[in-house]
Parts: C-alpha cells; structure tokens; sequence
DNA sequence: ACTGAGCTTCCACTGAACGGAAGGCCATCA
DNA sequence: TGATGGCCTTCCGTTCAGTGGAAGCTCAGT
C-alpha cells in the first residue's frame, strides 16, 4: 500500500485545511500520514518552489505561488464575474456582508463574500465550506438540491451553536416554505448574533445555480426590504446570465 | 541534471500561468521541459487528487483543490481583509472598477479588484501581475519603491499601448509628481479606453504599503473628486491597519 | 487512405526516494 | 544543573517507484 511521490507531496499540501492554516512540520507529516524525515525533505521541496512559505516561527502555510495558480482556476469563473457587479449594488443598498454560494456535495461552497465595516460574526470565508443546513444559503440550495442530496444532508444535522435545526422534520418544512416563498432566513444557527436571508439565483435554464445571500445582525425590522433587494439582484445575475453561453458558467 | 519527481510535478504546475490557463497536455510537457510520457503520468496524478481537472475537449485547468488552497494563504491577509470594506465604499462613491495593488518585486500584484457593470476594457485580474510603468497603481508604487528597484523598471520599459510611456526621463518626470502631488494617473498606457487614477495606501509606521486605484473611461472631467475619494480611502486603510499589530499586514 | 498531432499504454532498467536512527536545539520542570 | 520531551535536521544503505523510448491508438483534415 505504498504511494507515489507526488501523491505524499500532496498528501502534505491536503493537510491544510481552512482550520488548519499554519502547520508545524510534525503536523503536517502526522496529518498526511507520513514519517517526519520524509516529510521533512518533500515539504522542503514544496517550500523552495514557492507551493508552501515557512514563516519566522518555522511553521509552514500555504506559499504565494499557489495562491497565485489557484486565481487561475476556473471555478465557476462566469457565474462569479457574472455576480460581481450585483453583489457590489447589494452591499451598497444593504451595507451588510454578502455572500454567493453554491453547493458542492452535501456542503455550501462560498464563491465570493463582500465583507462591510460592522463586523456580525461571520465564519464563512471564500473558498470555505459550510454545513447546508445552518447557513441561509445553504438552505436555499438544499430546497432545490435532488432528493438524494436532501436525504443524506437530512440524516445527519450537526448541532453548530444552540439555535442550529437538528430536527430533520423542522428543516423539511422549512425547505418546503423557502421553495414557497422563495427565501430562505436563519437566526444564529451557524454563529450567535448573526441571521441571514437568502435567495436561489437561476440560470438561463431556469434551474437554481447558485445561492445569494446577507448577513445582518437582526432580521426582525427589515426582512421585506432586504429579500426584495436580495431578488433584484439575483434577477440581474439571472440576465447577465441569459447573454452568455451556458458552457461559460455551468 | 535529472529532477525530482516532487519538482517535475511542481514544474508541470508552474506550466499554467495568467496567459495560459488551459494547456493541453503535450503544452504542459513541453512547457515544463518534459517528456510526454512524464507529463502524462504526472498530469494523471495531479488530476486525480484535484490539482488538475480535465475539461471536456481533454485540455487540462488549474483544478477546484488547487483554488481552495489558494484561498488559505496569507498573502498579505490582513491588508486585504482591512482594505475590503473601504474598496466597496469607493466602488460606491465612483462606480469605477477599484484596485488594491502590492508591489511584488519588479511588477505590480494585483490583491482584490472591484469591478463594475460599465466595463471599461481592464486586463488586471486578482493574482495577476502586471507592469509598474504602464498602470496607476504601479505608477504609485514605483514612485515610492527603493533606488534599486526603480532603476530596474526605468531600464526596461516595454509598450503596451501607443500611449505607453517608455522613455526613462518621462517616467522619472511623472513619479517626481507623483511624490509631490500624491496620487499618479495613466491614460490608456495600459489599455485603450481606459485611464486611471490611484494613490497610495500607507501603513501604520508611514511606509506606503499598498497602492489603491480606480480604472475609469476619462479622467477630465472628475480627476479632483475621484481623487479625493481615493484619498479618503486610503487614509481609511491606514486608520484600520494601525489598529491592528504590524505582524498582521507587513 | 494517408498524414500528422496529440494521447495512452507498456515494460525493463536504474537512480531517486525512502525512513530508521542519531544528533541538535530549545523549551519546561524538578 | 541536569533530565525530559517535542521538534527539526542530516545521514546513508537498500530497494522499489519512477522513467521515457517506443509502439499503438484516436481523431481531424485532405
């Protein structure tokens, strides 16, 4: 059960992770299952190219150079450069932090996030992903998601902070009122202090494509305002959408 | 003169850059100096982990495993996250395509970039690095970049546009003003249709740590708001990086 | 049917990768 | 002060994974 070279190397850069940001040699080879001293040599090797950056402390994290190539990486490139612009008019006529997501698997994925001056606790970072079912986003796509990722998402529903839905009938309804009224709300579910609404962003199909979402810290007062602005974005990402082809952002 | 496996692999990588974001494999090998067989293998197991992915016509991107870990370096983490909001202020108050740029060397790094609906022909990307001579935020950084480095650039100059700028002594000329008015422009030196305004950003012990700068259609008419909205900006950044330990953004 | 460009597979040889062990460094604790 | 333990670095003889030329494949153009 040996492994190739370049799949320990990989190994090694898989051990970190977004709670696992700065990785002491030792970590990183007990991570990635592999002796210190090859550990040792391969991290040396990542570092001298630039994938990994030892810092002052002589811990390591992720270098320079791969952030520069993960830039590169088409990640749903259309749908983000599609977004951008509404997600920048949302900030200006919500002043809270946005977010867009998709799905990947049974998890939200955060393709970008608009982060305002008042900070509400908020965990999601780009590129981070978090559980479906406590985040407004994450609802929002699950009400859409195909059955079979419904049903493994439902079947085991982690309790985040003490106002997280671990009931799989809750939720179920819940989905049922987001298709209904096509938002999705949470109340400090993933973080104290935090709600959020969101809605579905379709594509030029008509099928939900992603997810568009805010964060404020109090969602009692003004919750018809903010879906309203959220809908008027999602329908501008929606025609920007229509004008390119389907292969671009798919 | 043979290379390691772990080096080869990484070369294989290093073969996708901003001008090359698909490579077909024998790109790839050739661009990385390596023989097909190589490359295939190689291209095979980077694919398989998630460094690469495989596009429909066969050709090979930079793949989703590769930007999540991209997302987790810390380059220049904190100066980002502090610039953030005040990028979307700006955005607001101008309606311009906004830049947070580093200097990386002899080039300008681009670190965030707000971009709006009028789409102003803009090559920058996030990650991307560009030429100091022919952009505003480069302009800024230049000015304000130790004896040696500048030296460099001013040796060579190379066109971009028609509007280039390519003789020393004019270079040197507009980065005197540029340190006497604080802010540097640019009018289609880059790209056709687009000229651009930009300042410095410094950070809490006054060094100029970054340069913040929009890309605007013409620059006649509004020159003294836009650059006083920079202005405003940047003074922002520093007021929240000198609230935070210096180990954080330098 | 021929050509060429790119991709995939095969396999015998070999030198690059391996990792246990020993030693260094620097805290912390008695 | 010396002992302990965690972490990092270096060394080196063994061996097995990586190598890459070559043959064959697919597909498009002519």
């Amino acid at each position: 059960m040996s492994a190739s070279v370049t799949s320990r190397a990989l190994a090694l850069l898989g051990a970190f992770d977004a709670d696992h940001r700065s990785l002491t040699l030792s970590d990183m080879g007990r991570r990635a299952g592999l002796p210190l001293a090859t550990a040792h040599r391969l991290a040396g090797e990542l570092a001298a190219w630039g994938a990994l950056d030892r810092q002052p402390g002589g811990e390591y994290v992720v270098g320079r150079r791969l952030w520069d190539l993960g830039m590169l990486a088409p990640v749903q490139a259309g749908l983000r450069q599609a977004a951008s612009p509404f997600l920048h008019d949302l900030y200006g006529t919500t002043l809270a932090t946005v977010h867009l997501a998709v799905r990947d698997g049974t998890k939200v994925l955060y393709l970008d996030r608009l982060s305002g001056h008042v900070s509400v606790p908020v965990v999601s970072r780009v590129g981070s992903r978090l559980p479906m079912h406590a985040t407004g986003v994450g609802k929002v796509l699950l009400a859409y998601a195909p059955d079979d990722v419904r049903a493994e998402v439902l079947g085991k529903l982690t309790r985040v902070t003490a106002y997280t839905i671990t009931q799989p009938a809750r939720l179920l309804e819940q989905l049922r009122r987001v298709r209904g009224e096509g938002f999705a709300t949470t109340g400090e579910e993933m973080s104290l202090g935090a709600c959020s609404v969101a809605v579905p962003v379709r594509g030029a199909d008509g099928d939900v494509a992603a997810a568009l979402g805010i964060v404020v810290p109090d969602l009692r007062r003004e919750r018809a305002r903010l879906v309203s602005a959220l809908q008027v974005a999602a329908h501008g990402i929606t025609r920007t959408l229509s004008s390119m082809p389907s292969t671009q952002w798919k």
